[in-house]
DNA sequence: CTGCGCTGGTGTACGGCGTACGCCTTCGAC
DNA sequence: GTCGAAGGCGTACGCCGTACACCAGCGCAG
């Protein structure tokens, strides 16, 4: 009775609530200005009771990201029957509507680089759609890097494969099956040079970024020699 | 004679000195691992004394981009007798150049959103590259957008206005003549509403990443309908 | 030659950060 | 009722950026 339910004394934590409550601190405060000492301030709790939930800022981090795809996934649900290429673009859409909803996440996306689950989950499903749409497993690779580069003279990696710790016995090989399973259209896209290896070297970048910089160079040419207008 | 000049007790600072020491400094440790004191401690000083050359570190880092722009300049020089397209290709390719040489400047790019007249310089010539070719302002505007978009959603905003400050008085419109001449071609494609208007509104961000996000798909699916293959 | 001001390096100090480590409270299972 | 684990607490450490006051040496006016 006496119980303030409600605005209870004090809700017990957990990770979701976490991540969430620090995905609206970063509404209010931006990145920067989100610190474990103040999120911990703003849950009402001593900033080492975080780390119960967190192992620690990165992977705060990386949680907020991932709250965030959530929130993607939320939607972009109505993406059937259009061909690959309205599907993609839909998605694409879609995630630029969340990013928007948080600017600061822009910043996040661009320096994370490790690649959680539902980071993969994210990147296979949009292989998923280009490769569903009879594109070549290598024709996929290529378009998952264009989308993304820039004036600067650089390429997002997508698969940064840092191979530090190369495949090493069978229970690597286990591994890499299980992953092969989890996201098919990454193991499609991320192999080509032989059938049989479901993960290959990694990619040539150079070849990646000159991909993808032709790609809008021709597509801006073509609009050039066609007159093209803002207002048609 | 008795005067140690190679190996000098201690050089005079200035602030190239400094942005060399500190983009040395990054190239070993990454953007990261640099601090002031750090940095203090590599140039055999105390930190405060940096503070001397530089305002803050928020400064230090705008001046290494400046210092890595210059690099860029020092590589794409012999971009003479080719069409729009091929200058564009290779300014685009040195840049790429310097920032694999230092790899942690990718994010520094990312990151850093104010405009020094150093990266204005370069947007200015770079858009001079694609309007020299007759292309329209228009084209050229919204090509410079479509150098940087990406699968999650977003575009690198090349002229972020942040209208706090519109524009106020008759200081302020000499102060924009000022910029249009030493920065014609962003002048050109800044302004495309009205034609006397120099600097004019913001652009439609959302149409400049449909505008990148179409550019691209299409290109992909041509690429696709003519049975694209890596190796031809 | 003297004194003075300016430029640039110094020393100290403050508040904020991430987080290691150990203690204490709470609560569900038995 | 007991116990063990999970979760919140307090303290402490070593970094960080940087404000502020001070001082060394040099160029120059007198």
């Amino acid at each position: 009775m006496a119980r303030p339910d409600a605005s209870g004394p004090r809700a017990r934590l957990n990770r979701p609530s976490v991540l969430a409550a620090a995905v609206a601190l970063a509404d209010e405060v931006g990145v920067e200005g989100l610190s474990m000492r103040r999120l911990a301030q703003e849950l009402g709790v001593v900033p080492m009771a975080l780390y119960k939930h967190v192992r620690n800022k990165d992977e705060l981090l990386d949680g907020m990201v991932e709250f965030l795809i959530g929130e993607i996934g939320d939607v972009g649900e109505t993406e059937a029957a259009e061909d690959w290429k309205g599907r993609a673009r839909t998605r694409v859409l879609a995630a630029r509507e969340v990013l928007m909803r948080h600017p600061w996440a822009r910043r996040l996306f661009e320096t994370r680089s490790t690649k959680t689950g539902a980071v993969l989950d994210y990147m296979n499903s949009f292989a998923g759609i280009l490769l569903s749409g009879g594109l070549s497993a290598e024709l996929t690779h290529h378009a998952m890097h264009a989308i993304g580069g820039r004036m600067w003279g650089f390429t997002q990696e997508l698969f940064e494969d840092e191979p530090s710790t190369p495949p090493q016995g069978p229970e690597a090989a286990a591994m890499m099956q299980e992953m092969a399973q989890r996201f098919p259209h990454i193991a499609a896209i991320a192999s080509m040079e032989h059938d049989d290896s479901v993960v290959g070297r990694g990619c040539d970048d150079q070849f990646e970024f000159e991909f993808a910089l032709d790609l809008i160079l021709d597509g801006i040419e073509r609009r050039h020699l066609s007159g093209w207008r803002s207002t048609p």
